[in-house]
RNA sequence: GUCCCCGUAGCUCAGUUGGAUAGAGCGCAGGAUUCCUAAUCCUGAGGCCGCAGGUUCGAAUCCUGCCGGGGACGCCA
């Protein structure tokens, strides 16, 4: 809509060949809706723009812009105002409004799809929880959001891969392997401390207690080593399960689990992918040997500072696993690379990205989206993430009590970048407070209309469209043409937030209308189909606008 | 000390590739239903956009400094 706006707007500016040097690139100015009603339907800043890099008054390029556009004789244009200090603002009628709603139906479930990202893979890798215990609340918001920008990036086009990427391979393994081990030993009447550095939820016993009930468990006391590796395995798998679980109860799904033991120190046919990085590193001179442990110099690279990757002991670090990893990401093709990081990774996005720097790689094309943290809050206090046995609060008893798509709302509503208080005691509340149902009930709503039409004898219908003309349908107008551009604003700068803000407001004016305007007015049958056709638009919108956030939307509540 | 995020209404936050009179929800005070779902709507009060400079036609938005909150700075992952 705006398109066709600043289409006009640029072929008059051509026409006009105004002196000087040639204008610039396309972006230097811009269309806008503006809010005030007086400032017309769409604005645009381009005689400031021009006036300023031409040292001309821009309101003298504003009127020559203007009569430009005018002898063109645009017949949907119904008059153009200058105004403050340049500003030229559109006022058009309604042909050009329907001939754009009328794309909302007959695209339907595609409607504020693009092709932005056609032909481009793109690789999201998100969540990569370490499988040592069960998803916390905190690995909630990196989920949702990841998945959301997922949803929203296919929606424009792109190839979407989402990844997990599965950290099997470390100290924290063989920990979780001692602490399960730890707990059977005790259940077997053996006095073992739990390691140091171990993990010590509930649920570590939980699943001591499993492998004491199961015919393979290892024999205690026996080839202690052989049975802290099969405490290691066996928990290893069944948390990787219950991740899953969880993830999918959140409505997250993701087409790749990387195996870091097995894609990175795996050795198959060919090299270990950790060892040809790490040769490749060598060769290219990044690394230096320093107080017996091996330095990638990432200072050379635009980081402040040298990271080890290979310990004094010789084992590698998990860095350089990151680097592998990164590095395999690139050779598979991708032409953009996303990663969902929580904000206490902040970092490594530096230092990673001078890793690929280093190989050559082009590291503007990977992209970290930090996620700020949760903050858990009951009756306005707020509730501790971790308790005092060492386990947290998790996802799944967040989701068992406000349920998923409270759940992904409250952590959608916020721009990731800002801290979010999840009040827990408002996701739950089944009243007006809940910003969740204010969505979803405008949708019911729609629903309502459509089955009592029926009966009424009244069928949606475009024929009569030029019969909504009061303010209230304007305005629906306006914000249901504006979707297509909010998604893709929102996929550019992976802020699903905006979506869910644009949601509210559409929700908003309908209630607002719905109030005011009946509908199924059988007086007038004309009328009706058209308030009808426009609500069943909005509706539409929703259910597209709620499905790039996981959201559902029910028909009746 | 270095680096990242944040600071906007009583509270929680949008708005930040510079645009016109800075917005929403909650809370607070009032009000609306003989009729399509009141999980709704309307009205009102409420603001040195942390502070101070700078850049320009124009700054909540960009730059510098300072203050305040959170986080990261391990041969952990």
């Amino acid at each position: 809509m705006k398109d066709e706006i600043l289409k006009i707007i640029k072929e008059s500016v051509d026409s006009l060949a105004l002196p000087g040097s040639p204008m610039g690139n396309e972006t230097e100015f811009e269309v806008s809706v503006p809010k005030k009603k007086e400032f017309g339907d769409f604005s645009t800043n381009a005689a400031l723009v021009i006036g300023s890099m031409k040292g001309k008054n821009p309101r003298e390029v504003a009127q020559e812009i203007v009569e430009a556009i005018e002898q063109r004789q645009h017949g949907f244009i119904e008059r153009l105002d200058i105004a403050g200090p340049g500003f030229i603002n559109f006022f058009v009628n309604e042909t050009l409004f329907e001939s754009q709603l009328r794309e909302i139906l007959r695209l339907g479930e595609k409607y504020g799809a693009s092709r932005e990202g056609s032909g481009q893979r793109v690789i999201v890798e998100f969540v990569s929880a370490n499988p040592t215990g069960y998803l916390h609340f905190g690995h909630a918001r990196n989920a949702v959001v990841g998945d959301s920008v997922c949803r929203m990036l296919s929606f424009c086009g792109y190839e979407v891969i989402r990844e997990f990427y599965i950290n099997d391979a470390g100290r924290q393994m063989d920990m979780l392997g001692e602490s399960v081990y730890s707990a059977l030993a005790r259940s077997c009447g053996l006095a073992r401390e739990l390691p140091e550095d171990g993990y010590h939820g509930e649920y570590i016993s939980e699943l001591a207690g499993e492998i004491k009930k199961s015919e393979e468990c290892p024999q205690v006391p026996g080839d202690e080593s052989e049975a802290i590796e099969f405490c290691r395995e066996f928990a290893y798998s069944r948390l990787l399960e219950e991740i899953k679980t969880d993830l999918l109860d959140l409505r997250v799904n993701f087409d790749n689990w990387y195996s870091e033991r097995i894609e990175i120190h795996g050795r198959g046919s060919e090299e270990r992918k950790l060892d040809k990085t790490l040769a490749k590193l060598e060769d290219l001179g990044t690394v230096e040997r320093k107080e017996q442990a091996l330095w990638f110099k990432a200072s050379l690279y635009g980081d402040g500072k040298d990271w080890v990757i290979i310990k004094k002991d010789g084992a590698p670090t998990y860095f350089l696993s990151d680097i592998a990893y990164h590095m395999d990401k690139y050779s598979r093709g991708f032409s953009k690379l996303i990663n969902v990081w929580g904000a206490d990774h902040h970092s490594h996005v530096l230092r990673l990205k001078s890793s690929m720097k280093a190989l050559g790689l082009d590291e503007s094309s990977l992209h970290v989206l930090l996620i700020q943290f949760v903050r858990l809050v009951r009756e306005g206090v707020e509730v501790p993430m971790s308790k005092r046995t060492g386990d947290f609060v998790t996802l799944r008893e967040v989701l068992r009590e406000v349920g998923c798509d409270a759940t992904r709302f409250f952590l959608l509503m916020r721009s990731s970048d800002s801290h979010l208080d999840f009040d827990l005691s408002l996701a739950k509340k089944e009243s007006s407070e809940n910003p969740v149902y204010y969505v979803q009930y405008a949708n019911a709503r729609i629903s309502s209309l459509m089955r009592n039409s029926e009966e009424a004898g009244i069928s949606a219908s475009e024929e009569h469209l030029n019969l909504l003309s009061n303010d209230e349908e304007r305005n629906i107008m306006k914000i249901l043409l504006r979707f297509p551009e909010v998604v893709r604003s929102a996929a550019e700068s992976l802020s699903p937030h905006k979506v869910v803000y644009y949601l509210q407001e559409l929700a908003a004016e309908f209630h607002f209308y719905y109030n005011k305007t009946r509908i199924l007015d059988s007086e007038n049958t004309d009328m009706a189909s058209a308030r009808l056709c426009l609500a069943r638009y909005v509706q539409v919108v929703i259910e597209n606008g709620l499905g790039l956030l996981g959201i559902n939307a029910p028909r009746s509540m």
